[in-house]
DNA sequence: AAAGTATTTAGAAATATTTCTAAATATAAG
DNA sequence: CTTATATTTAGAAATATTTCTAAATACTTT
């Protein structure tokens, strides 16, 4: 059930500012750890989620673990927020 | 900080259930409640959260309580969305 | 005013989430 | 092969969320 799963990565300010951070390319867990008040063990969790979610995918090059936004899950939740937006027909107030 | 809320709002199954019930029109929260397997608290718990994020409006009728979907804040998720998905630039992979 | 229907609030129990410290893995460099 | 650096995993504590039952509000109807 990766749908509710996306819902749930993205309700954490955490990760969702993990998620800005990778907006322009990807970056080690080190480098997004330095970004945070947070130990490392604490935001390896968060990525942990994201990555469950298949919000960022990860690439390992010597002992670095670089992490890389994937934008095309993001698509399905635009996707079932415009359904949300979308099925308003006429509004019948009560 | 009612955009963090409204993230918070969007991560539980049973609220995103109730939003899409909305979609055709407004629902007094027995109606609601009706097509869940719990209790009437427990709705008006989840509909509560939905108000504090602005997703849903109230309409007092009677001694019913009608409940109308707000989309003017399902914009600024979709916006946030964007700009996730926008600023990728060309994916400097490592 | 009393009784009925709809909904919310309070308090408690069960579960889930977030965070930490300490230990474990993995790879690199001396 | 031993030590150093980067990251993850395990286990525990603190906090937050979800759900229930019982009681409280609110408005209607008799």
């Amino acid at each position: 059930m990766a749908f509710a799963d996306t819902f749930k990565a993205l309700s954490d300010p955490v990760r969702r500012e993990i998620l800005m951070m990778l907006r322009h390319g990807s970056l080690s867990a080190g480098e997004i750890a330095g970004q945070f008040d947070m130990t490392g063990a604490t935001i390896s969790y968060h990525l942990s989620i994201l990555k469950k979610a298949e919000l960022v995918r990860e690439t390992k090059v010597k002992n670095y673990v670089y992490y890389g936004l994937n934008t095309s899950v993001v698509e399905e939740i635009m996707l079932w927020l415009s359904e949300l937006k979308g099925g308003n027909e006429d509004d019948k107030e009560v």
